[in-house]
DNA sequence: TATTGTTATACTCTATAACTATA
DNA sequence: TATAGTTATAGAGTATAACAATA
């Protein structure tokens, strides 16, 4: 007979109702900075490195490119980030934060980070807490690739 | 000055991503068993306990109640779902698995984990597995208000 | 001809509102 | 009248297709 396998919920069960949760809940704290969800993401990405391609971007944070346009426009007219054709190929944009859009950026990823740490510091036991965010790390650092390979 | 905080991404931005990419990766694996995933979620939940209304169950999952309907229509004409109305208040549904229902449930959930315990045998260290586990049981059973607390 | 960004269109998913049948 | 379930309609979010500019 097979070995028993101790039950749990399904990984997905638990990692797709506790984001949605976690997200509707820190709306508000983006809304107070006068940000949506697909503008924080921008602003979070143009972090990482300078990008070179409205379609790039877009395809780094799970968003199409048509749908992202807005999303820039309103950006760049509240000055958060910055949107120049590359003098080299004029068709491509190239992406920057300001410093106006890294300040934006900060003080909202503060906001979000500090009620998150107070969120995991009330609920999980301190000997879980770094051993859970660093699995977290590890298994959303994976590419796609990793887990839809069929050999798994 | 303010202590230092060991930069990392944010929870959601974490979260949400892998728990897509994990449910585009188990898609496949349902439709091997004819289901998607709302009906597995409808079958998960009746697992639980048998359930004494449409919108109840509809609520439990994080559905509603209307989109839910084809969902048990399909499943009952499988024979996967019963669905008879309330002796004492025709008005409501008692739903509950039948035993074809059960079997598919189990297998289609043996096939969905075990995926995901090779996941994590193969790319998170041993001592982290169980961890991580437990923490995401724990934040993932917490009521939504939890999230939501002002004062948290 | 191919590609970036954009605009326009279609589609899917979800939410709201109206309807029926019971109570 | 109020509620469970259903059906019909509307809306938001997303994807697809067509277009203009540049290469």
């Amino acid at each position: 007979m097979a070995a028993a396998r101790e039950p749990r919920r399904d990984l997905a069960a638990m990692l797709v109702p506790l984001g949605r949760a976690l997200t509707a809940a820190e709306l508000p704290l983006l809304a107070e900075h006068g940000l949506s969800m697909w503008a924080y993401a921008v602003l979070l990405r143009l972090e990482a490195e300078p990008l070179r391609s409205q379609a790039a971007l877009a395809e780094s944070i799970g968003a199409d490119k048509t749908r992202i346009i807005e999303v820039l426009t309103a950006l760049e007219s509240r000055g958060l980030i910055s949107r120049t054709p590359d003098p080299a190929d004029r068709r491509v944009r190239l992406l920057a934060l300001t410093p106006e859009g890294s300040r934006v950026r900060d003080a909202a990823q503060s906001a979000i980070q500090s009620r998150e740490d107070r969120l995991l510091a009330h609920y999980l036991p301190p000997t879980q807490r770094t051993p859970f965010l660093t699995a977290l790390a590890t298994l959303s650092a994976l590419p796609p690739e990793s887990l839809t390979d069929p050999d798994l």
